[in-house]
DNA sequence: CGTGTTTGACCGGCGC
DNA sequence: GCGCCGGTCAAACACG
């Protein structure tokens, strides 16, 4: 008992000792961590200082980008209502975009090439990303002014636009073929049936719907199945919408709008060395094959301002038309990045097309591209080339971006043409959005 | 009862 | 002028 008496002697002494000597440490202690507390304070005011600039920042550049919308909308509408002027038949189309939104698998194992009927109450959110896109369909001389020529062939770009210009245009259509075992493909948008009816040439019944969200909408479609393949969906999209459109609507408004910005350029850019092979009288189709199972109508792809697989411009019943045949699987998705740049030489941001497309479970191509943002950048970077490559000012771009040195002078004169190209806002819309909606696993926008 | 669909009638554009 | 055809209307009907 001693021995541990003793022992717990020097065990408090020694406990003691500790504890004057953790006092002090403690007190030292204290003090070094209110300075490290006053520096971490100090940071914390720093990053909620820069936290606010950049938030300030984003504020400011948001106010500029839809003040630039807002200012470059009116002025395209302006000057292609100006054109159209004297020009009968000329329609200004205009197709408004918001934003993509998450579209949920409606089934992995069923090979259902169309939007899925899953409706998420997220969906509900309206956003308006102001990404308009009006343009007069059918461009008259004066239009073909606005934009630089890419070659300076008038006379032949006056032969390349009478298959579109001999036929007076009305409003122009987007028509979405996809496989789909539904008796209509979900887009996000509510719809009524008003008609229906037996169209010729096609046993399939086509019905007709008007858009419901408002009441005042003179958006239309009409779906009709295949007459060959039973199970393509055809979806004839036309008009514009008036309204505010939900998030999950915007993925086709987002694919019409940038198809129907082909069909703008398609009518005004020159086009030398034309053959067309037009026949119909109420409607004209020229068409050609392109790379990567691209048909174009009327104009080789090398020569066209567009390039989007699987698409078929057209006029019916005086309508022109855009065909986006998403039944199909284009290895043109499968390009690699490098050769992307290096075999596909005019490409534009409407070749994004298929990130609206987000429920395709039987396309792995379409999905790795829809999943995978390289290939946007990429795209991105031939839009940049297209539109620089369209404008003459642009030649030392021009030269700078045909060889693989990318500077960052190039970079930022690529950024700034970017922004520039409407139908890059289109296919930008689809695309953020899309990668938000697939980077966030059903992430709100 | 409100909302959406069905379906025959009707309209207008176009070709002959 | 007539017929064809695409597109729309609207009454009847179905459904929740």
């Amino acid at each position: 008992m001693a021995a541990s008496s003793s022992m717990e002697k020097s065990m408090f002494s020694f406990f003691k000792v500790n504890e004057e000597h953790d006092d002090q440490t403690i007190v030292s202690k204290t003090s070094a961590q209110d300075v490290e507390m006053g520096q971490v304070r100090q940071e914390n005011q720093k990053l909620k200082h820069t936290l606010s600039m950049v938030l300030k920042d984003y504020n400011s550049l948001q106010t500029h980008y839809n003040d630039f919308f807002q200012q470059e909308i009116p002025k395209n509408t302006k000057n292609l209502v100006t054109n159209q002027e004297g020009d009968h038949g000329n329609e200004l189309i205009s197709l408004s975009l918001g934003t993509l939104s998450s579209y949920k698998q409606k089934d992995s194992q069923q090979k259902v090439n169309c939007f899925s009927k899953t409706k998420d109450g997220g969906d509900e959110q309206e956003l308006k990303l102001g990404l308009g896109c009006e343009f007069d369909m059918k461009k008259d001389e004066k239009t073909q002014n606005l934009e630089p020529p890419v070659h300076n062939l008038k006379s032949e770009r006056r032969e390349d636009n009478d298959l579109l210009d001999q036929i007076p245009l009305k409003k122009a259509r987007v028509s979405v073929k996809v496989v789909c075992d539904t008796q209509t493909m979900n887009d996000g948008c509510q719809w009524r049936k008003y008609g229906q009816k037996i169209a010729k040439g096609n046993p399939c019944p086509r019905a007709y719907y008007r858009c419901t969200v408002s009441s005042s909408c003179p958006v239309r479609k009409h779906v009709q199945r295949c007459a060959e393949d039973r199970s393509v969906l055809i979806t004839t999209y036309e008009g514009t919408h008036n309204h505010p459109l939900s998030v999950s609507a915007t993925a086709m408004a987002s694919t019409t709008s940038a198809a129907a910005s082909m069909l703008k350029s398609t009518s005004s850019t020159s086009q030398p060395g034309l053959t067309t092979t037009a026949t119909s009288t109420s409607s004209s189709t020229a068409t050609f094959s392109g790379h990567h199972g691209t048909t174009y109508n009327s104009r080789p792809p090398h020569q066209y301002p567009f390039y989007l697989p699987n698409t078929t411009i057209s006029t019916y019943q005086s309508h022109p038309t855009i065909t986006l045949d998403l039944t199909t699987n284009p290895h043109f998705y499968k390009s690699t990045s490098s050769n992307f740049l290096r075999t596909q030489p005019r490409f534009s941001s409407s070749s994004c097309l298929n990130f609206s497309s987000p429920t395709s479970s039987s396309s792995s191509s379409m999905e790795s591209n829809y999943k995978n943002p390289i290939n946007f950048s990429y795209l991105g970077r031939q839009t940049s080339y297209e539109t620089l490559y369209q404008n003459p000012s642009n030649d030392n771009f021009q030269s700078k971006s045909n060889s693989s040195n990318h500077s960052p002078e190039t970079i930022a004169a690529a950024t700034k043409a970017l922004t520039a190209n409407p139908s890059f806002r289109s296919a930008l819309a689809a695309s953020i959005t899309s990668l938000v909606r697939n980077v966030g696993g059903g992430a709100r926008i």
